[in-house]
DNA sequence: GCATAGAGTCC
DNA sequence: CGGACTCTATG
């Protein structure tokens, strides 16, 4: 820019002169439930976002930029609110490099720049415990963003935080300087019902005509029953079961009607898709088969019996 | 008092 | 780690 004839080179520079703190491996953001103190101290250990089965990962932070002007890095990692701005939550972390609710680490970034965070857990506070714990953040001067701990805060969401990284750079004279910090993407508590993985455990029915209302029970986990929907879906299809909140039985089954399919002349049997919708965040289960059936208004069969008489006669088009 | 669901504990 | 229990808040 500035009208420079190699504004990518300079770019470049201007970069590298400034270290930067990024996240290189986002937090898994479901999956784990926050622990209380009561529970023990093993909370568990937040994994990274592309974990799999075969490959666990972890949070990870690298400082990018001219590294050579950086003699150590201090990151501390605490918990902020989900929304902005971002507040010190009162919920800590324990585990490896944790004290206190924070996790502290000091990097020499010429060995290496980058840091994966293993074993973090996330520790819960009761409610009543939410002012002192947010007191004690305050005395261990951990505000990443200056919110200025605003006074009455009894409106924190308790079951979702993200990861705040601060970093603290020294340079070879010796002085320091603090880097923007950098917060992760929100970690929701897998205990909380208003947020956690929907999942559908079973159907007692799988299959039905389609023209609908077939009486369904379905067991799932925890759900909320002004807050969820079960939907039918073929391709671009989708249509909606049908239920009360008083079909939803102690938030672990639900007892509904089949949708009609949209095509009611199918011939054959049609599978479609069955999921739960959370409506808040548009969050769905896996979905689970159901198999529609065609209608048969046709009981003595004579369609089906042009019908084969056609297959068998007809315009050879069709061959056995 | 009853029912429901969220909060907190226990194993 | 996850199920199940108790306690508490709400209506």
């Amino acid at each position: 820019m500035r009208g420079r004839q190699d504004p990518g080179t300079e770019q470049l520079e201007s970069l590298l002169d400034k270290p930067e703190l990024v996240i290189t491996e986002q937090p898994k953001q479901r999956g784990m439930r926050f622990r209380y103190e009561c529970e023990g101290r093993s909370a568990g250990s937040i994994l990274g976002a592309s974990t799999t089965e075969q490959n666990k990962t972890l949070p990870a932070i690298e400082l990018r930029g001219n590294v050579q002007q950086v003699k150590k890095m201090k990151v501390t990692v605490s918990l902020v609110t989900k929304d902005i701005p971002y507040r010190p939550h009162p919920h800590g972390l324990v585990g490896k490099d944790c004290f206190d609710g924070v996790c502290v680490v000091t990097i020499n970034p010429r060995t290496s720049r980058k840091h994966s965070f293993s074993n973090l857990g996330i520790q819960c506070v009761r409610r009543k415990e939410i002012d002192p714990a947010l007191e004690k953040r305050r005395s261990q001067g951990i505000d990443p963003f200056h919110s200025g701990h605003s006074k009455s805060i009894e409106d924190i969401e308790m079951n979702v935080v993200r990861l705040c990284f601060q970093c603290e750079v020294e340079k070879p004279d010796g002085e320091k300087y603090s880097l923007s910090p950098v917060v992760s993407e929100p970690i929701y508590d897998k205990k909380a019902t208003t947020t956690s993985e929907l999942k559908i455990s079973r159907l007692n029915v799988v299959r039905g005509p389609c023209t609908g209302k077939t009486e369904i029970y379905l067991l799932c986990d925890k759900v909320q029953k002004d807050d969820i929907e079960i939907i039918f879906t073929h391709g671009e299809w989708m249509g909606k079961a049908e239920f009360a909140q008083t079909d939803v039985h102690r938030q672990i089954a639900v007892v509904f009607k089949s949708p009609p399919f949209r095509d009611l002349d199918i011939q054959e049997e049609v599978d479609v898709q069955v999921q739960l919708r959370r409506l808040s965040d548009h969050m769905e289960s896996e979905p689970v088969t159901f198999t529609y059936l065609p209608h048969n208004p046709d009981p003595y069969e004579v369609n089906r019996k042009r019908k084969i008489a056609k297959d068998v006669f007809g315009d050879g088009n069709r061959v056995a």
